[in-house]
Parts: C-alpha cells; sequence; structure tokens
DNA sequence: ATGGCTTGAGTGTCAAGA
C-alpha cells in the first residue's frame, strides 16, 4: 500500500498538479492539507475521474483536509473529539484496515503568538485522542503537515530557527509525545540524503538555495512501521510552475 | 532591512502562511 501526503495550498489552484501526480504515483491514498475549499466547492468529479474517491473537510479561505482513496473509505471523523475547533484541520478515515489520521497541525506564527498556544494545545489533544485511536486501530498512519521540523537536520540553518516556530522545543517536545505513543516517524526508518526538507519559503528563491525545512510526515504505528519498505519526499512538483510551497511525501508499506 | 512570494477575499489592500 502506497500512503502519500500533500500540503497543496489551494486545490482550487493545484488541482490540474494533483490530478497529474496521481496518475504518475498512484498511490493508494492521498491526504491533502489547505483545500481551501468549502466543502460544495470540492472537485469531487474529477478526483473521480481519475480513479479517487474523496472524503474532504474544508471551508472558505483557510485551512481544509482530504482524503483520497483508491478504494473505499469507512468510519470518517473530521474533528478531534471533545476538542472545540471551528478550524478544519484532521480528517481520519479507515482504508483496507489501516486507519488514516490526516491532518494540518497549525502554523502558529511565532512563539510569542496566541496562535502558538493554539497550536499546542491542539497538539495535545491530538495526542490524546490518538492515544484511544491506536488502542482501537494497531494500523495507524498519521500523515499531514505537522509544521514541526523534528530535529536541526530537518532545518536548512538551525542557528537561524533556533526556539522559532516550527523548530521551538515545545513543539519539538509535542511531536516526541506523539511518538511516545508508539508512532514512528517513516522518513528516518531509512538512510535518506542530507538537506531533505519538504517546504520551502516562496521568497527568496528559497527552493533553488536548498533553505527549506522537513515539516510534512508520515508517522506508522508499530505494525505498519515493521512493514514500510520506502519513505521519499516529491521534489518534482515543487520545480513546476506555480507549486506549492510543500512537496509531497510518500510511504510504502508491503501488503 | 521583520521584507522578500502566494493565495483568497474582493476591487483596497489586507490576513495568513511558515
Amino acid at each position: 500500500m502506497k500512503l502519500a501526503t500533500w500540503n497543496v495550498n489551494s486545490l482550487k489552484v493545484r488541482l490540474a498538479q494533483v490530478l497529474d501526480w496521481l496518475a504518475r504515483h498512484q498511490p493508494d491514498v492521498l491526504c491533502l492539507q489547505e483545500t481551501k475549499l468549502e466543502d460544495a466547492n470540492f472537485p469531487v468529479e474529477a478526483v473521480r475521474a481519475a480513479g479517487y474517491q474523496a472524503l474532504f473537510s474544508g471551508q472558505k479561505t483557510y485551512n481544509g483536509v482530504a482524503v483520497l482513496s483508491r478504494i473505499a473509505a469507512s468510519d470518517a471523523v473530521c474533528a478531534i473529539p471533545a476538542f472545540d475547533d471551528p478550524q478544519k484541520r484532521v480528517l481520519a478515515t479507515t482504508v483496507n484496515g489501516t486507519r488514516v489520521v490526516c491532518v494540518y497541525v497549525p502554523n502558529g506564527e511565532s512563539v510569542e503568538s496566541d496562535k502558538y498556544q493554539y497550536k499546542l494545545k491542539w497538539l495535545a489533544a491530538l495526542t490524546q485522542w490518538l492515544r484511544n485511536e491506536l488502542q482501537r486501530h494497531p494500523h495507524l498512519a498519521l500523515l499531514g503537515d505537522f509544521n514541526i521540523a523534528p530535529q536541526d537536520r530537518d532545518v536548512h540553518d538551525p542557528a537561524a530557527w533556533a526556539g522559532k516556530v516550527l523548530c521551538s522545543q515545545p513543539e519539538r517536545d509535542a511531536l516526541q509525545a506523539l511518538f511516545n505513543l508508539g508512532l514512528q516517524d517513516s522518513f528516518r526508518l531509512f538512510d535518506q540524503p542530507e538537506k531533505s526538507f519538504t517546504w520551502w519559503d516562496y521568497r527568496m528563491n528559497a527552493f533553488r538555495r536548498k533553505m527549506g525545512l522537513r515539516i510534512d510526515h508520515i508517522l506508522l504505528s508499530a505494525e505498519l512501521a515493521a512493514v514500510c519498505s520506502s519513505c521519499t519526499i516529491d521534489t518534482e512538483p515543487r520545480k513546476s510552475e506555480r507549486p506549492s510551497d510543500h512537496a509531497p511525501v510518500i510511504a510504502e508499506l508491503a501488503a
């Protein structure tokens, strides 16, 4: 099974790129973030014509997540239970016996911001929820834009980013709390090239200059990590015209 | 140098992203 995640920064703008990417890579599941679409405007037919069914939870202008899958998905949940949040950032569903949890973790803006406190509370609620989900679903994958670089090697300039949002210790501690549930960073199960990133600022020619961060992740439960054969970042779409600022991440699981 | 792009809203120019 091939699982993927991609923050598309507007599915309206990126639809043709997403359809092209689906045709090339044929993942079993593609999780999308920042669709920025109300549900009534989701391109259900175009996705269906590409051979995928879509689950989506969106809102106007901001946020919005979707799970595209080749086979039917069941038991969809589009909010963290017991966490009151108008922002559409979560979509969980079961595909072929695997619980797929698609997340768009809040950005946080800066460590001084109220949005940073929201980010930490959001992550704490996610962790509490997934503790239960993992008991019910030993085969669980958590995919999405985490807006956290796990380690300094995931940052192009660790000194410049030290203590800043996306790299601060409380954020890394929150990610560690997810690891402590038994989830593993599939990317680090394998040898990887240096300067492997998933996001590059649109400004300053950051992509060309390899000035990025690895903030999009595929976390796997122990059962799934044991059968994971690869995790890669596809930088090709970032080279195209009008790219998303994020690259897709792909994990392959045996059977 | 707190900017630099890009998107969505909406028709001015700002919020938000990371």
